[in-house]
DNA sequence: AAAATTTTCTATAATTCTATAGAATTATGA
DNA sequence: TCATAATTCTATAGAATTATAGAAAATTTT
């Protein structure tokens, strides 16, 4: 009995984030659900997945899979969440810091192309399948979205007032571009094993701060 | 006898982008085919589509579906290659151009991001659909996007001969990235339709361009 | 150890989807 | 107009997939 209210408790993603190492072993056993979902989706698209992909990652039989995930669509619902979640919450972090301008720049790019080599599933699928979700199912997602663009907003605002960057830039406009960068070369870092994450952080960060032309 | 010759000279999409305007009407209708899929793909993505969806798009039955296209995959195929192959012939032109390098730079941007303003669902859809085809099926998508970057590379070394551009720079990289920031755009562009095009446009290229630190 | 609870399994209903075959219709050319 | 070819339709076989119910097994608590 109360054990099952831990279960419904955790059915929340928030609470899976933090109560992975407590007792609740299904909680514990709901992010293996979580990672082996991601593994699947990463790999075949949300639409291309089966139940049966997913409950064979976690070496469970099909019908079980329901007793982690009320239906397919809940699971991609998971798995967007968890992965967002610890990518906002890592920029928290980031920003909370108190360090100049181009070093944080170059501490979130690190954060979201290092997210991607560790090859962060979760991430990759909410990027790429989150709009097969209903609207309904996005407006988590979508606070966690606007939340993230701000705290990246107000790093660039603060480049402005140390008058370390250009006073005249759009700062949402750059927003939006770095997160575009960060995402195609995270895509570029999943598939090949070889591109080596310090040189592409680098050339990343490079790019953003300096561009291209050289009488600048 | 002579037309289903030719129909299965058209089954290959480079002589369907040029037979466009010719006789051949199963060409045409071909086009129109491409185009539904191209619509129904970049909506609901590949396995989230149905051929029932297709062929309601174009007002013919289900099974009709499959004198256009052998299979699925088949449509997915050719949606991919017409996509890019305009794009990439766009690209050709412009490239081949006798223009300083800030001007064929943002005209390579103009073109790629007013392809999406277009609704060139088409390109969308390689861009988020064609890695569920199999290997096999991309070969000629594999060309093509080479094909691409190197011209995207060629003009970047045209910036470095003319030094214009920063001589240690790694075209290479550069190129992914220009091509990661004009997609991302792309995709916002197709989803907020309020969002301005030339602004876009000047905007990306001023990133790419100069960066964003003041003092460079 | 017995009882209660949690977790997993098996079997299946119900639906959906791709692809094909062959008939029917429409368009074309002699 | 008649014959031929091109296009579309209907109907369906066959396979795959989601989700559920209830039994079985494993684990925890009393």
């Amino acid at each position: 009995m109360f054990l099952s209210i831990m279960r419904r408790m955790s059915d929340n993603v928030t609470s899976i984030n933090a109560a992975d190492s407590t007792g609740n072993k299904y909680a514990q056993k709901k992010v293996l659900a979580i990672e082996a979902a991601a593994l699947v989706f990463a790999e075949k698209g949300f639409h291309g997945a089966t139940t049966q992909d997913i409950a064979s990652e976690m070496g469970i039989q099909q019908g079980s899979l329901y007793y982690y995930f009320k239906s397919k669509e809940q699971a991609l619902q998971d798995v967007c969440e968890y992965g967002f979640e610890n990518h906002v919450q890592r920029m928290a972090k980031i920003c909370a810091k108190n360090q100049p301008f181009e070093a944080k720049m170059q501490m979130i790019i690190t954060s979201h192309l290092s997210a991607y080599r560790q090859k962060n599933n979760a991430m990759k699928v909410h990027n790429d399948q989150r709009l097969y979700l209903p609207k309904e199912r996005r407006t988590t997602l979508k606070e966690l979205g606007t939340h993230y663009r701000r705290l990246l907003e107000k790093t660039l605002d603060e480049g402005i007032t140390q008058s370390v960057i250009k006073a005249d830039l759009d700062t949402h406009f750059v927003a939006y571009s770095v997160i575009g960068i960060c995402n195609s070369w995270g895509a570029n870092l999943v598939r090949d094993e070889e591109l080596d994450l310090y040189d592409t952080i680098e050339q990343c960060a490079d790019l953003i701060l300096r561009g291209t032309l050289k009488n600048n």
